[in-house]
RNA sequence: GCACCGUUCGUCUAGCCAGGUCAGGACGCCAGGUUUUCAUCCUGGUAACACGGGUUCAAAUCCCGUACGGUGUACCA
C-alpha cells in the first residue's frame, strides 16, 4: 500500500523547513460561488471566513465565479452576489469587476484553459477518455440498484466499460476524430491511503478503494468542478482553500489531482454547515419562508416563479450586525466578548477557532445583535434612517427633533422600524386610546384629577422637563392624590397608552400648548367616568 | 448500502490537544428589584458533557465500541 502525504504547508506538526518555504508564499484566498441562485447565510458567512482570514494574515481576497453548469445558471444570481457583499462590507481585490493579474475571473470565459490540462492528465495516465453515455450510466446504476447494489465507476468496473483503456490509442483517436461524445474521467489508484490535513479538523485518510473515477471533463466542452476548482486554484495561486463542509468528501479526489500534476497544494480547511433551526440538515432556501427568518442576506426574486423571499437587509437588520452573528455562528474568541465590528474580527479571527461542528441560527440571538448595533448607533443616524418611515406617516418633522425624539426611545427597540412604534406620540395626538389602559387607569376621579392638572401646567412659566416634573410632584405631595393615580391617567391623555419614556420627557418636547391641548381632546373622549 | 465528518444547557458556545474547576459565558425563559406606565436596566434562578466499556488515584478531556445526526456517493457546485 503506497501512503501519499499531504505537505499541507500550515499544519503545525510539520518540520520548520516547509514552514518556511511556505512563509514566502503570499496569502491568497478566493471565494467561488456558482450563480445557480441568491447566496444564503451559509454562503456568506463562507465568503466571511476567507475574507477574515485573508485581512488577518495581510493576504488577498479573490471572487471568482464558477460557472461551468450552464444548465443551472439562474438570470441576476451574479448580481445579487456582488451587491450582497457590498452590503455586508465584504471586499474582494480581484474580482470581475475589480480585475486583477489572475483574470478572468469568470471560468466560462476561462473555457480554452481546461482541455489542456485533462490532455496532460490522459498523457500522464491519470485520466483517460470515457464513451460511457449519460443514459447508459443511469440504466446502469438503476439495474444495480434492482440488486441491492451500488454502481461505481471505480477501478473494477472501469475494465469493462467504453473507455479508452480498454481499446487501443489508435481506436481511441479515431473515435474523437469521427466526433463521438467522450468525457474524461480521473484514473483513482486501486488501493492507495491519502492522508489529508484539514486546518480545522486535523488529519484525514481514506482508501482510494472506495472512491470512483470522477469525470473531470464533460462532453460539452466545460470542465466539472473538480478540475476547474484545481486548475484555479493552482494559478490564481490560491494558498488556502477555505469552503462549506460538503466538499470534505472531495478532498481526497482534489488532493490527488494536485499531485497528479505535480502542483503545490493549498491549505484546506472544511467549515461546519449550518444547520435547520428545528431538526437536522442543512439550511436550505425553504426553511427561511417556513419558519419565518430570512435564509438570505437580501431580498430575492425568482426570475422563473416570481416567488419572493425575505432578506436580513429588508428586514431591518444592519449589516455590522448580521456580520457580527453570522462570524460568532461557528466561530467564537476564546473569550467572553461576543460584539466584534469588522476590524475586530479581523483582529480576533483564527482558523483554529472555528468549530467542528454545524450550528443552528438561532433568531432570538440575531435580535439581540441588531439591538447592540442599534443602541450604539448614533441618533442622528438612526434620525436619517428612520425619515422615510415617518413621512411616510405623513409627519413633517425636523431631523434635530426626531434625533432627540429617539434618543429617549431607542433602548427600547430592535429595528429602525420598532422607534416608530415607540415615539409617533411625540408627533402625533392620541387616534385613540387603548381601551385596557382606560379601564384600568381611567377612574371616577381621573376627568377632576386632570382637569385640575391642567390648570397647574397652563401656569408653569419655564416649560422644562426637570421644572415641570418639580411642579406637579409638589401639588401631587400637597394634595395627597398619589403618584399613581395622576401619572397613570396624565399618560393615558398625552400617550393615548401606558407606553413611552419618562412623561415629563414627552411633555417638554411637545410643549405646553399642545400638552394642554393634548388634555382637553383626552377629557373630551374620555369624559367623566361614573 | 458504503465512505467521511460530527455529538457539552432549548440555542450559540468555553473547557478537550498538554486528565484534577461547584462544567464558565451569552441568547431565551422564570423570579425578584428599580420605575408614574411599557420597555430598558440590575440581581438571582433554570438548564448540558449522547450511551457503554476501558486506561487512571482521578475522564467532558485519552482509547475502543455503540447509537444518533450530517455530508458525500451526478457529464451539480
Amino acid at each position: 500500500m503506497l501512503l501519499i502525504e499531504n505537505s499541507s504547508s500550515f499544519s503545525l506538526s510539520l518540520p520548520p523547513k516547509n514552514r518556511i518555504r511556505m512563509s514566502n508564499r503570499n496569502i491568497r484566498l478566493r471565494f467561488a460561488p456558482s450563480p445557480t441562485g441568491p447566496l444564503h447565510i451559509g454562503g456568506v458567512r463562507t465568503a466571511l471566513y476567507n475574507y477574515l482570514f485573508a485581512r488577518k494574515n495581510g493576504g488577498k481576497l479573490i471572487l471568482r465565479i464558477e460557472d461551468t453548469d450552464q444548465a443551472r445558471f439562474v438570470e441576476g444570481a451574479e448580481n445579487y452576489i456582488n451587491e450582497d457583499f457590498a452590503w455586508c462590507g465584504i471586499e474582494f481585490d480581484e474580482s470581475i469587476e475589480k480585475g486583477g493579474g489572475f483574470g478572468p475571473y469568470k471560468q466560462s470565459e476561462r473555457k480554452h484553459l481546461y482541455k489542456d490540462f485533462a490532455d496532460k492528465l490522459i498523457e500522464s495516465g491519470n485520466a483517460y477518455y470515457a464513451f460511457d453515455t449519460a443514459d447508459e450510466l443511469n440504466s446502469m446504476r438503476l439495474a444495480y440498484e434492482v440488486g441491492k447494489k451500488t454502481f461505481v465507476y471505480n477501478a473494477v468496473e472501469r475494465k469493462h466499460l467504453n473507455n479508452s483503456l480498454n481499446i487501443s490509442e489508435k481506436e481511441t483517436a479515431g473515435r474523437i476524430k469521427n466526433g463521438d461524445a467522450f468525457v474524461v474521467r480521473f484514473k483513482m489508484p486501486e488501493n492507495e491511503v491519502v492522508v489529508m490535513n484539514d486546518l480545522i479538523r486535523g488529519r484525514v485518510e481514506v482508501n482510494t478503494s472506495v472512491l470512483d473515477d470522477k469525470i473531470l471533463f464533460k462532453s460539452d466542452g466545460m470542465p466539472t468542478y473538480h478540475l476547474a476548482n484545481i486548475v484555479d486554484d493552482h494559478l490564481m495561486q490560491i494558498s488556502h482553500v477555505i469552503r462549506g463542509e460538503e466538499w470534505l468528501p472531495s478532498l481526497p479526489l482534489h488532493v490527488l489531482l494536485y499531485d497528479a500534476f505535480g502542483w503545490e497544494k493549498p491549505g484546506f480547511a472544511h467549515l461546519p454547515l449550518l444547520l435547520k433551526p428545528d431538526g437536522n440538515g442543512k439550511l436550505s432556501k425553504r426553511d427561511g419562508d417556513r419558519l419565518g427568518f430570512p435564509v438570505f442576506p437580501m431580498q430575492w426574486t425568482d426570475p422563473k416563479t416570481g416567488e419572493t423571499s425575505r432578506g436580513y437587509r429588508e428586514d431591518g437588520y444592519f449589516p455590522e450586525a448580521f456580520i457580527n452573528m453570522l462570524a460568532l455562528l461557528g466561530w467564537n474568541p476564546g473569550d467572553e466578548r461576543e460584539l466584534f465590528s469588522m476590524d475586530a474580527l479581523i483582529e480576533a479571527f483564527s482558523i483554529e477557532r472555528v468549530g467542528k461542528s454545524g450550528s443552528k441560527f438561532d433568531l432570538e440571538k440575531a435580535k439581540w445583535f441588531n439591538h447592540q448595533y442599534l443602541i450604539k448607533k448614533n441618533n442622528d443616524e438612526l434620525a436619517d434612517l428612520l425619515m422615510p418611515t415617518v413621512i411616510k406617516n405623513g409627519i413633517l418633522v425636523e431631523k434635530e427633533q426626531l434625533a432627540d425624539a429617539i434618543s429617549l426611545v431607542k433602548e427600547r427597540a430592535t429595528f429602525v422600524n420598532d422607534l416608530w412604534d415607540q415615539l409617533d406620540f411625540f408627533f402625533k395626538r392620541p387616534q385613540q386610546y387603548d381601551a385596557k389602559a382606560v379601564k384600568k387607569r381611567w377612574k371616577a376621579n381621573s376627568f377632576d384629577l386632570m382637569t385640575e392638572l391642567k390648570g397647574i401646567l397652563a401656569n408653569i412659566a419655564g416649560f422644562e422637563a426637570q421644572n415641570i416634573e418639580a411642579v406637579v410632584k409638589q401639588w401631587i405631595e400637597e394634595n395627597e392624590y398619589g403618584m399613581g393615580a395622576v401619572m397613570n391617567a396624565f399618560r393615558l391623555l398625552i400617550v393615548g397608552a401606558l407606553k413611552g419614556p419618562h412623561l415629563f420627557d414627552i411633555i417638554s418636547r411637545i410643549g405646553q400648548e399642545e400638552t394642554l391641548e393634548r388634555i382637553d381632546q383626552g377629557l373630551h373622549e374620555l369624559g367623566r367616568k361614573e
